[in-house]
RNA sequence: GGGGCCGUGGGGUAGCUUGGUAUCCUUGCUGGUUUGGGACCGGCCGACCGCAGUUCAAAUCUGCGCGGCCCCA
C-alpha cells in the first residue's frame, strides 16, 4: 500500500501522510485535532529551541487565563472587529447563565494588557518582556485541515512593553530573525520575510511582519508572524509610567507568535512518496537501528544491535527489535515516520564489523565500519540537513517570479507560483488584483522606485502575490 | 452568498439504479513457520451518520437534521 502521490494529489497525500506516520488523530469536535507523541515530540524540539533562544535574549515565561472578558476584549477597536466572528464564547456554567460572556482567547493581548497596566508604573518597569505557551481557540469556518487550519492550536505568543518605539522596533527584527533561523536552521525550511499590507496585518498592529513559504501545491502559507502594536493597545490599556523627565508616557509594544501550524508546513514541505521526511535536527530519534534476524542467528546479532544503541545514545536511537515483522517491513514503518538515518545489522555486517547506513532524504545505502560510524553518522546529518535545505530553497527560488502586469501575475498564479511586483499600496488595488487573479498579498517590502502593475502609480511595495492558505 | 457531490468496522472500499444473509483490501489481536525492501498459513475483534416515513422487509426509496468534500462569487 505505497501513499498516494505528493505531487499529483497534494492534499490527499498529505491527509493519509498524517495518518500513516501516526501523527495525529481527528478529535470528536470538527476542527480539533490530537496531537499523538509522533507529532508533539517534534513540537517539543521547537519548544527547546526557541524557547532557549528567548530566554537568552531576556525574555521570561508567564501564563495568563484563558477566559477574557468580553469588555477586555472590546477595548481595542480594530482588534476585536478582527477576531469577533471567530471567537468562541463561554456563557453558561452549568445552568446558570454568566453576567458577562467569557472569550476563549484566541490571542492574548488584552488579558495580558490589563495586567500590564497595573504593573507598569515607572521608566524602570521597562522593558517588560513575556512569553507563554499555550492553546488558543479561533472558530473558522473554513474547511478544517491538521495543523495547518485547526480551530484549537498551540504557540508561543510574546507580549513587550518598551519606552522608546525604537526599542520595538528593533525587537520585531530581532523575533523575526530568531523565527526565521527556527525556519531555517532547525526544520530546514526557507522563508521569505516581509511585510504584511494593511489589510492583512495583525488587527491593532501598526506593522506585522510575517515569514511565509510555498506549500507543495503551490500555495503560499504564512508561518508566523512579529507584530507591532505601536500604542493602539497602551492608551485604552493605559499602559503608561513616568519617564526620566517625570512625564507621564505610553509605552510602545510587541506581540510575536509561532505555532503548530509549523509542523504542518515542515511535514508537507519535505514528505515524499514514501512518507514524512523529519529534519535531523529537529527529528526527535536521529537513528533507528534494525536487526536482520536470522532463525539460529539471533543472538550475535542483537546483541550487537544494543551495543550500537548504547554508543550512539546521543542521536536518541530507536533500536526495532519488535519480534514478528519482517525487515523490509520495518524499513518501511520507520521510512513513513521520516527518521533521517536508519542502521541495519544482520550477521554478515557482525562478521565484518560494519552496518549499512541509509539516508532517508535520498534512500542512498552504504557501508561503513563500527570503528567509523560515529564520525560518519555525524557528518551525514549535517549533509541531511543542508541537502534538505537546499531542496527546499531550490523549490522556492523557482517559484517565486518577478511580473510586471496583472495579466503576468495572473499567469503565474495560475500555475501554483508566487508573483513578486511593484504595488503602489492601496488596499482597492489588493482587492482588485484578489479579485482578478485569486491572489493574496503575502508580504513585501518598502521602496522608493518603481510603479504599481495595476495602475502604474509610484510604488510603495515590491510585494509577494500569490494564492495562499 | 450560489451550485454540485458524498456519509458503510480504526483507515480505504463494494453493494444502492431494480429493497431481502453487507464485499474486498488494510490495520489491530492471536498461534505457527519466517525475516538483507511492505513474508506466508490459520483463528479472532470490528461498520450501514441520526430521526421520522413508506414497506412483510430499508445500507438501498422519501423527508428532515447532522457531518464531510468540491466548484463558483
Amino acid at each position: 500500500m505505497a501513499l498516494k502521490n505528493k505531487k499529483s494529489n497534494f492534499s490527499e497525500w498529505y491527509t493519509e501522510v498524517i495518518q500513516k506516520a501516526d501523527l495525529i488523530d481527528y478529535g470528536p469536535v470538527s476542527g480539533t485535532m490530537i496531537m499523538k507523541p509522533n507529532s508533539y515530540s517534534v513540537w517539543e524540539s521547537i519548544q527547546n529551541y526557541l524557547d532557549s533562544r528567548f530566554k537568552r535574549d531576556g525574555v521570561k515565561n508567564a501564563y495568563f487565563p484563558m477566559f477574557i472578558p468580553e469588555k477586555l476584549l472590546k477595548k481595542e477597536s480594530k482588534h476585536v472587529a478582527g477576531f469577533a466572528p471567530e471567537v468562541a464564547w463561554v456563557t453558561h456554567a452549568g445552568k446558570t447563565k454568566l453576567k458577562e460572556r467569557l472569550a476563549i482567547r484566541p490571542t492574548s493581548e488584552t488579558i495580558m494588557y490589563d495586567a500590564y497596566s497595573k504593573w507598569i508604573r515607572s521608566w524602570k518597569d521597562l522593558p517588560l518582556r513575556l512569553n507563554q505557551w499555550v492553546n488558543v481557540v479561533r472558530w473558522e469556518f473554513k474547511h478544517p485541515t491538521p495543523f495547518l487550519r485547526t480551530r484549537e492550536f498551540l504557540w508561543q505568543e510574546g507580549h513587550s512593553v518598551f519606552a522608546t518605539k525604537e526599542e520595538a522596533d528593533r525587537e520585531v527584527a530581532k523575533m523575526s530573525k530568531i523565527y526565521r533561523d527556527t525556519y531555517e536552521k532547525l526544520m530546514a525550511i526557507p522563508v521569505f520575510e516581509g511585510l504584511k499590507s494593511e489589510k492583512e496585518r495583525f488587527a491593532g498592529a501598526d506593522y506585522s511582519i510575517s515569514l511565509e513559504t510555498i506549500m507543495p501545491d503551490g500555495k503560499a502559507i504564512q508561518s508566523c508572524t512579529a507584530h507591532h502594536l505601536g500604542q493602539n493597545f497602551s492608551k485604552p490599556f493605559k499602559i503608561n509610567f513616568l519617564d526620566k523627565n517625570e512625564k507621564r508616557v505610553y509605552g510602545w509594544q510587541n506581540s510575536w507568535g509561532f505555532s503548530t501550524r509549523s509542523l504542518g508546513v515542515m511535514f508537507a514541505i519535505h514528505g515524499d512518496d514514501k512518507g514524512l521526511v523529519i529534519p535531523p535536527r529537529i527529528a526527535p530519534n536521529k537513528v533507528v537501528i534494525v536487526p536482520i534476524l536470522f532463525k539460529g542467528k539471533e543472538e550475535p546479532v542483537l546483541k550487537a544491535a544494543n551495543a550500537l544503541k548504547k554508543s550512539l545514545n546521543k542521536y536518541s536511537v530507536i533500536l526495532d527489535d519488535r519480534k514478528g515483522y519482517s525487515a523490509g517491513r520495518k524499513f518501511n514503518d520507520w521510512e513513513v515516520r521520516g527518521i533521517p538515518l536508519r542502521i541495519e545489522i544482520g550477521p554478515r555486517d557482525v562478521q565484518n564489523k560494519s552496518v549499512v547506513l541509509v539516508r532517508r532524504d535520498t534512500g542512498v545505502k552504504i557501508t561503513v565500519k563500527i570503528s567509523k560510524l560515529d564520525t560518519t553518522i555525524l557528518s551525514l546529518l549535517k549533509e541531511i540537513h543542508s541537502n534538505m535545505y537546499d531542496r527546499a530553497k531550490k523549490k522556492l527560488t523557482n517559484s517565486i517570479v518577478n511580473v510586471s502586469s496583472l495579466s503576468e501575475l495572473k499567469k503565474v498564479v495560475s500555475e501554483g507560483k508566487i508573483a513578486r511586483a511593484y504595488w503602489c499600496g492601496s488596499s482597492k488595488v489588493e482587492d482588485e488584483i484578489k479579485k482578478k487573479t485569486g491572489a493574496k498579498s503575502l508580504n513585501g517590502e518598502f521602496v522608493k522606485t518603481g510603479k504599481c502593475i495595476v495602475n502604474g502609480k509610484p510604488a510603495t511595495y515590491r510585494h509577494y502575490f500569490g494564492k495562499s492558505y
